[in-house]
DNA sequence: TTGAATAATGGATGTTTTTCATCATCAAAA
DNA sequence: TTTTGATGATGAAAAACATCCATTATTCAA
C-alpha cells in the first residue's frame, strides 16, 4: 500500500536530487529508502524509479506518486498542526446551535471578535434540530445551544448570558400604541405574527394569552424579523419581541413596545454546554465574549 | 506521525459505526485499531476518541483527521488505481515534441482518437527547447519527439510515418503561379516568409537556394501557417509548406504550390522514441496512429 | 587508472504492528 | 434485578517490518 512514507521520499527526492541528500534530510539512511521503495515496486509490481549514470530518474508511476505528494503533504502537515493546537487548547470547531430565532443580530456581534481572537477556530450555527436543540447538544452535533428556555439536565451546563424583557410591537398608528402596558384581553382582535415554532414555545402564548385563557384573531407566521417588523409597521399586525431588538428598529421604523401584563415577561438567554467540557478554553472564552456582548 | 492507517481507520468508523466492524472491513483485529490510535494519542498528546456507552464518539482531532480522510484517501485510491495501470501498460504521460511547426493540425488529428482510446495517458505537446528537441527527448523532457529532420543516435529510434513534398506556395496570381517547377534564381526578387527558427534548418535554404547559391530579396518570419497563408494569398510574398497542406487551404484560398526545381523536396517525417522504451505498448500505439494519419 | 560519489543489496538487529486472550463497561433482555 | 451479548481497552507473545551497517556495483571526473 501506498504509504505517507513513500510520498515523503519522493517529495525529498524532488527537493534535494540524489537518494542520498533526501535520505539525510529524512533522518534516515540511503539503505532504508532504497529498501522501502524497492518494496512498494514489488507491490504495485511497476519500477518508480531507475538507476541513471549516478543519479535517479523518475518513471512515469513516480511522477505520479511525486505528484500526489505535492498535494497531499502539505495536509497531512495542516492536520497535524491542526492537531496540536488541539493538544494545546488552542483550536477545534464551535458550532453553536440556536434556538432564539430574534438573537441571530446578537450573535453575529459575539462572533466577530470572537473570530479575530481565535484564528484557528472552525465555526458553524445551525437552527434546524430534527431531535431538539438539546438532543443536538448531547449527541455532539452541536457544542453550546444559546437559548431562551433552558431545559435543564445533569450533563448540560446553562450559563445566563443576559436578561431582556420580551415586549409587544405594535405600529406607532396602533391604538394600543400609548399604552404603558398591554392586557390579554386587549389582542383578541389582533394579527399576531412569529416566527414558525410551535405555539407552546411562544412566551405569549405560554405565559401571557393562555394563563388568562385569552386568544389572537389571527396567528400568522413569519420567517425573518425584518419583514416581520415591516407587517407591524403597516399596521397589518402585531408581534412579540426582545426589547432591545426592538428598540434597535424604532429608530428607523414607525413601531413602539409595550410591557405584556404590569410585571412584563422578563427572559434570560443561556448558553448551554455540555459540562464535562467545562475546562475547554475556546469553548469558555466564547460564552465570556457573550456574556461581554449586549 | 499522521499515516494512512490512521485515515483508514477513522474513514472505516465513519463509514461502519464501530470500532469492530471497522476492525473487520480493514482485515485487522480490534485490538489493532485500538493499539494503533492509542499510539497515535500519544504522540500528538490529544485523545481522538473516547468510549461513550458502547460506541465510541470523536473528539475535535478525530474529526479533524476524519475530515483529512475523507480529502486525502480518494487521491490515494486514485493514484493506486493509476500505478496499476501503469503497471500494465494501460496509463502514463505522453510528452510530445514537435520539431515541425506545420505538422501541427496533422497531429490534432492523430491526438483525437489516440485520447478516447487511451482514457489514462495524459499528454502535453512541447514546441520551444532550450537545448534541443533532441536534448529534450535524452533527458526525458519529452517522451516522442516528431521531426522532418532525424539527427540519428544510438540511443534513440526514429520511425518513418509519412512522406510529403515541400512545395513552394505562391499566390494565383502570382507570375509563378502557372509554373510546374520553380528554379532557385527565380526567387531572386521574391519576399519569403518562413517561420521564425535558423535559415540554416529550412529546407528551402540548405536544398534548394544555398546549394544554387541564390537567396531572396527579403526574408519575414511570421508564426503561424494561417497569418503565412492569407500573406501569400495577398500576394505579398512566397513561402515553403508541404504539399498537403497547402491543398488543404488551395480549396478555400487563392494560391497555387509548385516543385521546387525539377525533381523536388521530398521529405519524410519521424517518430523518434528513446530505444529502451519501445516495448511500452501506449507509446507503440501512439506511432501505430500516426502512420495511419494522413 | 584511480578515487569520489552514487544507488543497490544482504544480513543482523531492534522496533513496530498484529494477534490472541482477557478484562471492563454498557445496554437491553429476561 | 440479574443475565447476556456487544462493545472497546489492555497486556503479552508472536510475527512482520523497518532500519542500519557493511559491502558491492556503477558512473563520472580528475
Amino acid at each position: 500500500m501506498l504509504e505517507r512514507i513513500h510520498l515523503e521520499i519522493l517529495s525529498a527526492i524532488k527537493e534535494h536530487g540524489t537518494l542520498t541528500k533526501a535520505a539525510d534530510s529524512l533522518h534516515l539512511s540511503q539503505s532504508a529508502l532504497s529498501h522501502s521503495i524497492k518494496k512498494l515496486e514489488s507491490q504495485v509490481a511497476t519500477q518508480i524509479w531507475k538507476k541513471e549514470g549516478r543519479n535517479l530518474r523518475l518513471t512515469a508511476a513516480g511522477e505520479r506518486i511525486q505528484t500526489l505528494a505535492s498535494r497531499v503533504l502539505p495536509q497531512f502537515s495542516h492536520t497535524e498542526l491542526l492537531l496540536s493546537q488541539i493538544a494545546k487548547g488552542e483550536a477545534g470547531a464551535l458550532r453553536i446551535g440556536m434556538e432564539c430565532h430574534p438573537c441571530y443580530q446578537w450573535l453575529l456581534r459575539v462572533i466577530h471578535p470572537y473570530l479575530q481572537r481565535w484564528p484557528n477556530i472552525d465555526m458553524d450555527v445551525k437552527q434546524e434540530f430534527q431531535f431538539g436543540a438539546l438532543g443536538a447538544l448531547l449527541s455532539y452535533e452541536i457544542d453550546v445551544l444559546i437559548t431562551p428556555d433552558p431545559l435543564f439536565k445533569p450533563q448540560i451546563n446553562y450559563i445566563p448570558v443576559f436578561g431582556y424583557e420580551h415586549r409587544l410591537v405594535v405600529c406607532a398608528e396602533h391604538k394600543l400604541a400609548d399604552q404603558e402596558f398591554v392586557l390579554p384581553e386587549q389582542l383578541a382582535q389582533e394579527v399576531l405574527f412569529s416566527y414558525p415554532v410551535e405555539p407552546l414555545r411562544l412566551d405569549i402564548f405560554s405565559q401571557f394569552l393562555n394563563p388568562a385563557k385569552c386568544s389572537v384573531k389571527k396567528h400568522k407566521n413569519i420567517e425573518t424579523t425584518e419583514i416581520m417588523l415591516q407587517m407591524v409597521a403597516a399596521n397589518r399586525g402585531v408581534c412579540a419581541l426582545p426589547g432591545w431588538l426592538v428598540d434597535e428598529h424604532a429608530k428607523s421604523m414607525p413601531i413602539k413596545s409595550l410591557r405584556f401584563g404590569e410585571k412584563g415577561i422578563n427572559k434570560q438567554i443561556y448558553v448551554g454546554i455540555r459540562n464535562k467540557e467545562q475546562q475547554i478554553e475556546y469553548l469558555m472564552d466564547f460564552i465570556s465574549q457573550a456574556k461581554k456582548t449586549k
